[in-house]
DNA sequence: ACCTGAACACCGTTCAAGT
DNA sequence: ACCTGAACACCGTTCAAGT
């Protein structure tokens, strides 16, 4: 799998320190992959909310004005952070082998996509929350690149038009509600503290939730992977109705990655 | 139309604090609803970058600072609408009302969901990606009322502890699927034209898609409706298998809107 | 050719002061 | 009790000027 965030020397807690630290290549010309690329590191650090054109400046070890050469403004820099790292993943050639079968593909895509989202959980929401370029491009596979191969495979396989653009979007819902979700759960406790007012209910007063106080534990435990797994098993047997040309091949395969 | 909360309630009932005799000039004191409600608004208005606690006080017809005083900065503020938009939903009484049937309960959810997130697309996404106060309120149904509410009613049902909390996940990464895909395809044109630069290939050509041109009217159709009708039902299938205690009901009701 | 300094408009937020 | 004015630290962004 190709790295994402570069630089894997870089020193693990800088903070403040001004010293950028990165002596070799602090003399090359700054370049758009290496803005996007220090952009996603200082994202995974800080968090999405802390993320600031003069921080980033301060990571490449310049200010943050001479950003401005490569990218047009905050907005195009956010659009093509979210174009790296699901560019990145479409050259893994883990992903795109082709095995003329798109249950596989489809697995592979929903892996290589929970991958990514699990290894930058605060780029994620950006992925999922981006306004698409046409209202057709659907996150978190936002790229016509993507599209194409999608659509290309399960044509491949014999789906009607309308067939493949509806596994398309069944697809795309299932892997977004997912992993937004598994993501967000994972930052949680970051949250700030709220203060109510006193009027309102009292802030973590469990009492009028009988329920929720007896379930706790189990809503406590993590089983995304399993849940992720189980759903999109669910959704490969109902895109599989969808294809007529049933070649009875069995049924779908296990998801579990190998 | 100027007004978002109707706000036909004087505060009668508490009359114990005298109230002080405000004339008609409709200065009245300010209040955390009324902010909320106003916050909605700009939002709705002017989209979510755009929301400025500056631009909330002139709809508010107030200095920005004033708001500091009801509200504990502006990530409260935030907060504080998702509660708002939510809690809202969920004094609906046609939501609410109990039929002893869990799959009219969720189709219920599921259609008052749909109709916040599609008369609030600027907010939803706030909804959507507000870190949750804990690791298992998910969204959209971020409040404890909500999950107890719909716990509640599942064991009502006859379903086990892990079946509910099982259930519960599935329908929230179902909802945030697909009504964030949703309002985000409706605000999609309104997104920065992005410039590339001139070594990677150009911006909208679409000459390398040839699946992608072919099903372009294919793909810019939109079926949302059905598609969330056709996923809850495909969802509550699902449910029902978890559920232990097959009343022999029959098959899920339609989740048609009547 | 590539970056910086200075500057501008605009944020969120605090706090003493007004009414 | 409720709001405002002034102030502060910090944004994104532009542009002339440095190297």
């Amino acid at each position: 799998m190709r790295r994402i965030s570069a630089d894997p020397d870089s020193p693990a807690g800088l903070g403040s320190a001004a010293a950028p630290t990165t002596p070799l290549n602090n003399r090359a010309p700054l370049d758009r992959r290496k803005i996007l690329a220090a952009a996603v590191e200082v994202i995974d650090e800080d968090g999405l909310k802390q993320f600031t054109m003069r921080k980033l400046g301060m990571k490449l070890g310049v200010e943050a004005m001479a950003i401005y050469r490569y990218v047009h403004g905050r907005e195009d820099l956010l659009n093509g952070i979210v174009e790296h790292v699901i560019d990145d993943l479409y050259g893994d050639p883990d992903v795109h082998m082709s095995t003329g079968n798109w249950q596989d593909y489809l697995v592979r895509v929903s892996h290589g996509v929970r991958r990514i989202a699990l290894a930058h959980p605060q780029v994620f929401p950006l992925i999922a929350t981006r306004p698409p370029a046409a209202p057709w491009v659907r996150p978190p596979l936002r790229s016509l690149r993507w599209m194409e191969s999608f659509l290309d495979t399960l044509k491949t396989c014999g789906f009607s038009d309308a067939a493949a653009v509806a596994a398309y979007r069944s697809f795309s819902s299932f892997l977004l509600g997912h992993l937004l979700l598994e993501v967000s759960a994972q930052g949680a406790d970051t949250s700030p503290i709220e203060q109510q007012d006193p009027e309102d209910p009292p802030p973590s007063d469990m009492s009028s939730y009988p329920l929720l106080q007896r379930l706790e534990s189990e809503l406590s435990q993590d089983h995304s992977a399993e849940e992720f797994e189980d759903s999109l098993e669910t959704l490969l047997e109902r895109l599989d109705r969808l294809n007529p040309r049933q070649a009875g091949e069995g049924p779908a395969p296990s998801t579990h990655v190998n």
